[in-house]
DNA sequence: CGGCCGGTTGAGTACAATCAATTCTGGTGG
DNA sequence: CCACCAGAATTGATTGTACTCAACCGGCCG
């Protein structure tokens, strides 16, 4: 139940910025949330956990006695109920096992290896009433996901299925870039039946709409699994709700008609 | 800057249930999270202000220097951006106000009169950094509210129009169960424009899906802001995905065909 | 009384869902 | 190493639903 010291982690690691302090220009990546002190801390209380490509973590419903912090890999958080809903798609740093009244209020399932510090909510609770930084950083990444959870409310409302996508690449891109990654090529780890079941589209419409972007010269793509976005200012307009036929050939038939 | 003794409110107020804690049979109504203690201490960095139907109440991009907590009235949040999405609809006892890095990440507009208690971010840090219990009740509320933004998420993936009022339906009928009011006659505080931005859908179609309800007998309204549910079971089943021509009449072109 | 605002209704169109056929890809075993 | 297979992804054809544009209604206020 010790953490293993085998890997080169110093404990249960998060980042987010503080919802109130100012900060100077912001760079664009994330500073570490917890003290070393902190790490080391929850690290006693954590274990550490892999799970394999398709493997459930846990299921909607069932008694909440933990929660993860993502080492490395991609998880999806979905409803099971009706259309298999993705709720979030969550990556290191991050922490997932929402919980109400002690029970998962959703699923979740690795899309690639996991590994991960599983954090019983119990030995947590204990944490949390001692040591108020603790919740105070607690609280900035609560919020941290708060915001996500609104961008991801926001893409779901576009109309155009252009614009769910490019602005679905953006978000990759932003979590990419906030990890000191490539900002050209950008890599998705899942595949497109997840993207559809996230973005709000059916697998067809998602593969569509990859290959329309793809013959306007907007992106391009390496494999199925690596992106660039090949003309940005093109891109960005489409990211603020143009679609790609208006912006493709110099407005065509929305204004006319 | 000292909250108002006029008021029969004893401070600032929040509902929530404990992540973690198992609960008896919920009863669906939520638990006041905060100590007396506790809100009295808030009401003394806390001042209550009002607002006029219509006002704004912060612009996203402005420094955030308070969130708020509502007494009564409500609130929406919105990106300015764009086709003014809404992001959520705030009602009594909860909080809003987020931000990051210092400054606002959406608007916040009164929609109808509101009176508010106003916690300025820097004495609230204070407050924070000292109390390690308060801290984890504000950690309830924002899971509480994170439960909120993704069930919002799963309604606007919903692909039929409605599937989407009826969820939204669902939604403000257990908000009022929650406050205790009634069940079956649920008050819609908010016009059809507003509901078109928080839902995904024009004005025009959330006027014809309220429509379409009534007539097949699945709703009424007793005017534009009064609606009760006619038929739980057909109306649930339109909550779980079901669309009310299948429902209407069992079964009709979704499977023929 | 007239104008305005929120809401309703109608006609035509665009876009994504669906169903289904086909290709691509990665993995496995001969 | 290649043939083969299964699952993922692409593409095509058709249909349905919600958007758009636009006219119209009804209450409210000046």
């Amino acid at each position: 139940m010790i953490a293993s010291t085998s890997l080169d982690r110093k404990g249960p690691s998060t980042v987010a910025v503080d919802p109130w302090a100012p900060t100077n220009p912001s760079t664009g990546r994330l500073p570490q949330l917890l003290t070393d002190e902190e790490r080391a801390q929850l690290a006693i209380i954590a274990s550490v956990v892999r799970f394999k490509k398709g493997d459930e973590i846990y299921r909607s419903g069932g008694r909440a006695e933990a929660i993860f912090n993502i080492v490395s890999g991609v998880v999806k958080c979905y409803c099971d109920s009706d259309a298999n809903h993705i709720a979030s798609f969550l990556f290191p740093n991050d922490v997932f096992g929402l919980s109400a009244e002690g029970v998962y209020t959703n699923s979740a399932r690795a899309i690639t290896p996991v590994t991960a510090y599983r954090l019983p909510t119990a030995a947590l609770r204990g944490r949390l009433s001692k040591s108020a930084v603790l919740g105070y950083h607690v609280i900035c990444k609560l919020c941290q996901e708060l915001r996500q959870a609104q961008r991801h409310a926001f893409l779901l409302a576009q109309r155009h299925a252009d614009a769910k996508i490019a602005m679905f690449i953006e978000m990759l891109r932003q979590l990419q870039v906030a990890k000191g990654g490539s900002s050209t090529e950008i890599y998705v780890p899942m595949d497109r039946s997840d993207i559809g079941e996230y973005v709000g589209l059916s697998l067809a419409a998602v593969s569509r709409t990859f290959r329309s972007l793809v013959t306007h010269g907007i992106i391009q793509t390496r494999d199925r699994r690596h992106v660039k976005v090949a003309d940005r200012a093109a891109f960005e307009n489409i990211v603020a709700g143009g679609s790609a036929r208006r912006v493709g050939r110099r407005v065509k038939r929305t204004l006319r008609t």
